[in-house]
DNA sequence: GTCTATAGTCAGATAGAC
DNA sequence: GTCTATCTGACTATAGAC
């Protein structure tokens, strides 16, 4: 309850930039909102920029180890056969919406704020984010290109970015879903039914099969 | 070649607010950019929230009249019967990735920002650009529910839920997609290449057979 | 319409007492 | 480790000459 003033920092910062993005958001709005002193953010993560790393860190890191702890489990109990399609993208995602089960740790924050960061414009937290993934990219790729050994190379890519533009904008909580659906977002942000739905629309995505390469591409209705 | 002041701000602003951020780009970047003086930006728009506006305003207005004259062509072309699934989606997100295609004009640059807006924290933001998308929204979800006639209300709701997460994610071209990929994403942007994936990843996606109800959800993994 | 000059506010960061 | 006080610079916006 009574936290350490690092850790109150991460906390406010967390739920300041999820809700107002990270240069909206100021040190001296964090440090109020943290009840702590505006010089201890210095003291402790020294610049801004070492503290939105920080925020990320402490939940990505577990997180992608959830993803890759999942993984080895799917393809261990499949062995030697090719894990189903559909488990795997679920060991994908599942550890990023498992986030929000966790709301009181402010999971649910967290997960709005790692959706934007898949397009935040910042060139150093693009950096810092990437690297961190990285080594799940790796390990799931070639998975994937095993289960789908007929999508080629570059369509593989392709459908991966797809993935996880889907994930990312979920994530985001976007509100463009209140235009499209009446119903708001967080009424029916049950983790497993989204997982579930999530997991049916990936899935058919990721096996849909390539249209003939010699038929011609979907006919050009008129431009300008 | 030689814009008027005006031309020139929305120019600039799309420019940086694409490159950076809207909150982290300054009016003294963006009248700097545009070679006008800082003072043009309040004469001419008011204020930057005004000026953020009318950057969208300018190239989504048209944008949305392409997709609805798109989607009354493909319906009065197959009257009285329902159009093909792939067109209809075709007809919503060809008009966006064709901006790219415009790329003397800037196109391509605010391809980008649109793809971020959707995730954007700016509540005024959100507002707006939810107003310019609700004809297209409440125009192209009737059509939907005619083509997929076997999908409950709410699971069309979150299928086009995810039809626009991977529409704005590839928009903003993130580059999480240098990650997955090893190619860089705007060596390989072409629109009809990126359309023709696109639907056909989409098709596939929306088209997904519903699980049978009766059956478990997923089967759980350990978690915490 | 375009400029200069500036008001008024807020930012990130640090020095130094305790 | 935590505080106060402050530096330096940048920001949006406006007033008023031309």
């Amino acid at each position: 309850m009574t936290l350490s003033t690092k850790g109150r920092i991460l906390d406010a910062a967390e739920e300041l930039f999820a809700e107002q993005g990270f240069s909206a958001t100021s040190l001296r709005h964090i440090t109020a909102r943290a009840r702590v002193n505006l010089a201890a953010v210095n003291y402790h993560f020294g610049t801004k920029d070492a503290l939105v790393e920080a925020v990320f860190a402490r939940r990505l890191i577990p997180m992608n180890k959830d993803r890759l702890q999942r993984l080895d489990r799917l393809v261990r109990a499949h062995a030697p056969q090719d894990p189903p399609l559909d488990r795997l993208i679920e060991a994908f995602i599942a550890p990023a919406l498992e986030l929000s089960r966790h709301a009181t740790e402010g999971g649910a924050r967290f997960l709005k704020l790692l959706g934007r960061s898949y397009t935040e414009p910042s060139a150093l937290l693009q950096e810092q984010v990437r690297e961190m993934y990285r080594e799940v990219i790796d390990r799931f790729r070639p998975v994937f290109a095993q289960v789908l050994p007929d999508l080629p190379g570059d369509e593989l890519y392709w459908r991966l970015h797809f993935l996880v533009g889907v994930l990312a904008y979920c994530m985001s909580g976007a509100d463009m879903m209140r235009l499209i659906a009446s119903c708001r977002v967080h009424d029916s942000l049950d983790t497993n039914m989204l997982t579930q739905r999530l997991t049916v629309f990936l899935t058919a995505g990721m096996r849909a099969p390539l249209p003939a390469v010699d038929a011609p591409t979907l006919p050009e209705t008129a431009h300008a």
